[in-house]
DNA sequence: AGCAAAATCAGGAATCATTACTATTTTAAT
DNA sequence: ATTAAAATAGTAATGATTCCTGATTTTGCT
């Protein structure tokens, strides 16, 4: 049961924390593979599910059907494009009064909520004029 | 292009309005299927994703891995239970200041959020002494 | 250093929700 | 009634993720 040492998961981590950008569990194989390029897809699954069971990283589920995973996992909110399909961090003020507002009237626990924000943003705001075509949408 | 009238749909329709738990397109088929036997999944899908293009249902995306529907297309926001999976409609006042609260700061244009809210339910907060064992979670 | 048990791995197969394909049937306008 | 467009049933394909297995690595112990 005891968690043992793996470099794979030491470039997984590493790799994650450099990125400010929230990347999928693909994007992670292909570029951890570039420095050790026997690592299968499969770890790098495990390995992420295993650090966000752990509370070291975070899965994102922002519905466009692949999750992506986050380093900084200190309480933050994300905001999706729906043109590019990006996800960025937001910085704004505590919104936790919502649980509250939420859990008034309701006969459950509230443990937590998930929000993430959609629009356009600021890279496509200014493309949109150019005839810039995205891959990624929001379903 | 024009739409045209269907009897699938319009079971399928009637039935996702007959519930106000948010049932997801297997169970509409399940359950569509006992009155029209011969029914296809694949037609299950195709009238949710049409309905829910056209702003008749809502798609909703809780995290537990599969799509959830809802006939309810006013705006309104969900609770998720971590032991039972059910999702729960909740009554509570309007919290679109927080759109305002992400985008102040932000260079992008926020257009919509979303948001649900997670714990413990009333009837599993009840049941939680006994030995009752749910089958669904969220990851 | 040497060993053994447990954890991890690579590679590939399996799963599961969802979508795509195709030949046939249904709808609705002429 | 005719006909073209839309929809269907059934099935195959897709894609993300998980599971399985035999080989390798880590770690505590001697």
């Amino acid at each position: 049961m005891a968690l043992k040492h793996s470099a794979q998961r030491d470039k997984i981590m590493a790799f994650l924390m450099g990125r400010k950008d929230h990347p999928t569990a693909d994007v992670v194989y292909m570029n951890v593979r570039k420095e050790y390029p026997n690592i299968s897809l499969g770890t790098v699954y495990r390995n992420l599910t295993l650090l966000a069971n752990m509370g070291e990283i975070m899965r994102l589920r922002v519905g466009d059907g692949v999750d992506h995973f986050d380093a900084d996992t200190s309480p933050h909110y994300h905001f999706v494009c729906t043109e590019c399909g990006s996800v960025i961090d937001l910085e704004m003020e505590n919104i936790d009064t919502i649980q509250d507002i939420a859990g008034a009237g309701f006969d459950g626990k509230i443990a937590g909520h998930v929000t993430y924000f959609y629009g356009i943003c600021g890279d496509c705001s200014k493309e949109s004029a150019s005839g810039q075509k995205p891959e990624t949408a929001l379903q």
